[in-house]
DNA sequence: TCGCAAAAATGACAAATGTCATTTGTTGAC
DNA sequence: GTCAACAAATGACATTTGTCATTTTTGCGA
């Protein structure tokens, strides 16, 4: 864990109403103010690793997370991204069990610390809270199932295509509107797609050369959102 | 919807402790039992489609049912499987979204139908009900997750073994003590692997012939439960 | 700025898997 | 019991995808 900065209150917070806190009683809010800390990570640094156990749950003010659950050959699969506004490790709290995924900060990353009896507790009192959260592990749990479905379905060519425009969805695009705001290895794309390293590089060199998007390092632009819509063969 | 039976109460249901209704206080358990309804569904009757909108929760009592996601090209993916003490719906009536699966009886199956407006209230009321809820939810998204992980990295002999102990796992063993406990078509367990039915039919050949398992119709006996476990690689 | 190490790209090939066609077996309605 | 319809099994083959080796490019620290 890093240096304990106490930059912001919960209530300052611009992320506050994008989170699951959103409809958290005031009370709540503030008592999570007082307990929580805040640290920083730098890119590339681990919040939290497979197998330990959670003491608490994230919430990300700033940067970007991926979460990577390592397969059972060594190879890491990307279960999600996570972006400001985000939580972050309660999957394995609520569980009860140790974390499952590792999480490593895709750019330098702000995010508060909420210890774990604190988050049990306004969770058992705050049936909002408890609501939201039961809505957002709905959410993440019809994700995933749609993931399986394409992952089990679909071919690479398709899913890179959609993994480009999730990434879109998650991240956006920087100031020029065409440049998706994150920058990732082509290993970390594959690990997204669900595929071998090479295979991902080849066909974005296809995408590229398809006049879908461009490629200027780890920078993807996107050229024709609508073509690669179309690749990615979604129905619904 | 079948015909109304009235056989049982919540109180005398035996699978009361098994379910996440466990938990529960008994007054509100004693509310679900005034207000729920039962159903038999006859093997192969669909308990709700795709698309539909929520209206409740299930709650199985007996049976077993098969829950699948459509993909975009018309191929049914196994998302889960279902067995008595077991809860149903739940996913897309907390999204607040319509059905993202369709469930269909593998055999016949006793229900209880729990009016969705009792259910939330009941949530909101019961703060360890929510909390065995959303450990359900966190639990099913674990699954999930390490499903995705196999699903994108593991080759299909090994997902196919890890398939057939899961059904173990689930639904047990006949009297016999090797029989599975549930009678599938090829083209399902195809599509609870995630791949064509084909492939698993001439896998399942290969394990027959190896010795690990025996076939006659649609039953399966599982003869070296060991093999099948090295076959299916699993580190966790 | 150079040089090194890592990442990206590419090619050749092997292996895994899917598709299509055909045969064989099973089941249930009549 | 027979037939029709469906499920299962099998073979041949095409396609997709992964693996390994090699080259090229990039980024970064000395």
């Amino acid at each position: 864990m890093n240096s304990a900065l106490d930059n912001a209150t919960c209530q300052s917070c611009n992320q506050r109403f994008n989170s699951v806190f959103c409809k958290a009683h005031e009370d709540h809010i503030n008592q999570i103010n007082e307990q929580k800390s805040c640290n920083t990570f730098k890119k590339g640094q681990v919040l939290f690793s497979e197998g330990a156990r959670p003491q608490g749950v994230f919430c990300v003010s700033d940067g970007k997370v991926k979460l990577s659950h390592l397969g059972d050959d060594g190879k890491d699969q990307i279960i999600r991204l996570v972006k400001a506004g985000d939580i972050l490790g309660y999957r394995a709290l609520l569980s009860g069990e140790r974390y499952s995924a590792s999480a490593e900060a895709l750019e330098d990353t702000q995010v508060c610390f909420i210890p774990r009896d604190l988050f049990i507790k306004v969770l058992k009192l705050d049936s909002n809270l408890a609501f939201e959260m039961m809505k957002l592990l709905s959410d993440e749990l019809h994700k995933a199932e749609i993931k399986l479905t394409h992952l089990a379905q679909k071919p690479i060519r398709e899913r890179l295509a959609e993994t480009l425009l999730f990434i879109k969805e998650t991240y956006g695009y920087e100031a020029d509107g065409v440049t998706l705001n994150v920058r990732l290895s082509r290993e970390d794309i594959a690990n997204l797609v669900g595929t071998a390293t090479e295979s991902a590089i080849r066909l974005l060199s296809e995408f590229k050369k398809d006049g879908m998007i461009e490629l200027e390092g780890k920078k993807i632009k996107i050229m024709q959102p609508r073509e690669l819509l179309l690749t990615a063969n979604l129905q619904d």
